[in-house]
DNA sequence: CGCAAAATCATACCAACGGGTGACACCGCA
DNA sequence: TGCGGTGTCACCCGTTGGTATGATTTTGCG
């Protein structure tokens, strides 16, 4: 039953929220005291409701923002394109790479990756070393914009690169 | 394609901020005058501070979940119009899922998978641990009978599982 | 309800991947 | 003839991925 790690998930967050409304009571109870002790001011319960809502407002965003992390945002979008009828047999036409200047080696190497090659499977394949691939993958990485290679995989397809 | 990253208005999320906070002040007033009016409960002040406190805290998760989290991705499709025989948008079948015994849960990821996203990142999105989407992952892979992410994704993709 | 499947999570360990750097050779071109 | 682009390779090091194992919780269904 005892969870030992702290990892972002649902009872963490029920967890933090539970913690906080601790937190909350507290504080209020601290606030109380200090009204009935040193203030007399009139309107003191508006003031420090205020201020509570602020800070709870404040601490749920937080919360919320940091158990989500980055906020990546992607537009949908669908598109119609008409297609001649038949399947278009897949050219490595040298435009788009061209146009994001891959080279032909690289380009290779891109493919016997989508094909679920390793460095390692892809090296022998094309007779060379595994560092090699590795630094054509990291320029490719690099043109691509891709942190991973299943992500040049995705942009690779995305820019008709491979088919 | 590439993928329109909106990286949530700062703008709107402040707006959003100041109305909640707008709205909190409201609540405030509106708890203070029925307390005033209607109840002359001894400790009413931690009660409805408490209830404020877990109301606004709520707001605050909700609000930063709804902002940043469940990011909608959609990537723009381009899809083919001749033949009617499969269905235009891509639609996971649970036919072909379930003749491969792979489950909803590991679909799912193997979809992220296959947008090049890393474990961590599958995790982040998905609301659970590294750990279980290493899980999922490796159930999946050995259901596809692959050794690698980007082999199921080939195979994944081969098999119709994903567009 | 009770069971089986599915989902969740942890921990440890090793393999694969990726970044960074530096180096050398070849080739086409100004 | 030197220069830039490409291809090749090596090493280090930190990160990520994948396997194995065991456990608990949730869920769907008869």
């Amino acid at each position: 039953m005892t969870r030992a790690n702290v990892p972002t998930n649902r009872w963490t967050l029920v967890r933090h929220a539970l913690l906080y409304g601790a937190l909350g009571g507290i504080l209020i109870v601290v606030l109380q005291l200090i009204e009935y002790r040193y203030l007399v001011v009139t309107h003191s319960f508006e003031i420090y409701g205020g201020l509570i809502a602020i800070v709870f407002v404040s601490l749920g965003i937080w919360l919320g923002l940091t158990l989500t992390g980055r906020p990546e945002r992607i537009v949908v979008q669908e598109v119609e394109v008409r297609v001649p009828a038949e399947p278009v047999v897949f050219s490595a036409d040298p435009a788009r790479r061209e146009a994001l200047g891959v080279t032909k080696r690289e380009l290779e190497i891109l493919g016997l990756m989508a094909d679920g090659l390793s460095n390692k499977e892809i090296a022998d394949r094309i007779f060379v070393s595994e560092n090699t691939v590795k630094t054509h993958s990291s320029r490719l990485f690099d043109k691509l914009g891709a942190r991973r290679r299943t992500q040049a995989i995705q942009v690779g397809k995305a820019s008709g690169l491979i088919p």
